[in-house]
DNA sequence: TCTACGGTCTGTAGTTGATACAGGCTCAAG
DNA sequence: CTTGAGCCTGTATCAACTACAGACCGTAGA
């Protein structure tokens, strides 16, 4: 057990770590999400506690429902410290209004299906409110 | 103008009168959705009102949020007018607590987000409320 | 009759965000 | 020394479309 091992984590460990899945990691890799790791003398990625962090990151901005292109733009705003609060703000609102809007279809979604449903006999018949629904023009 | 026109569809005619993009109606027909339609001698994929009736019965569906698996399983429902209303019912019913689910977590993530965009200064500084909660562990 | 335009045909590739597998290599514990 | 877990790459798959490319057709106007 040599200093190293305290820093040096394998794929797995990353995954781990993160909950994120095993694959998802090479392919945040591949789409430049995550950075290409340093690799072993036998070409095994090497990762340490910054992906970590940054992986964690995309993990909750993902939670969030913000887009692989949306988490590239905020990563971009984290690694330029220079960039302002406001750049943030702007992308942030833009998602939670996507966000407000996708709300706002499902419960009309909602209240049509449960209204319609509601409506069903339940019976071992032909006849069926659901249908009907769909059917008419 | 022949007495065919009046129901004989082109391709683009039958998205115009159900709002369905041109090349989602040739999907439909290599999923199963739509059912290959005659041709004309040329060739010509030739629909009729049964085709516009089916198509709209499954745009609503899709508008719904129905997936198109859920979409092919009422159309048969509707298709063998054997099947029960319960049956039906089962399908929407399953759907209606997947939206109900979606609209949750949803639902979540707009607190979430907007609480943390409310804690935002806006300045045109590198501090940022939105990054802070997003590397916080 | 010519020409332009809009429509049609097929097959295939690209999209988003992963996930899964094949086939082979490596490493550490027992 | 074997076994099992993990690693590597490349490629295929999923939903649900969308968008070409390249060729053909059909009709209205000049």
């Amino acid at each position: 057990m040599d200093n190293r091992s305290v820093t040096a984590l394998r794929r797995v460990d990353l995954a781990r770590a993160t909950g994120c899945n095993l694959e998802t990691i090479r392919y945040y890799e591949t789409v430049g999400i995550m950075p290409d790791p340093p690799r072993t003398a036998k070409g095994y990625r090497s990762y340490d506690d910054a992906h970590v962090r940054r992986l964690k990151f995309v993990m909750r901005s993902r939670d969030l429902g913000f887009s692989l292109e949306e988490i590239r733009g905020l990563l971009g705003l984290v690694d330029d410290r220079s960039q302002t609060c406001a750049q943030v703000q702007t992308v942030a609102e833009a998602h939670l209004h996507d966000v407000q809007a996708k709300i706002a279809d499902l419960t009309r979604i909602e209240r049509v299906l449960s209204e319609t449903v509601a409506r069903c006999t339940g019976d071992a018949a032909p006849e069926c409110a659901v249908i009907d629904a769909l059917l008419e023009a």
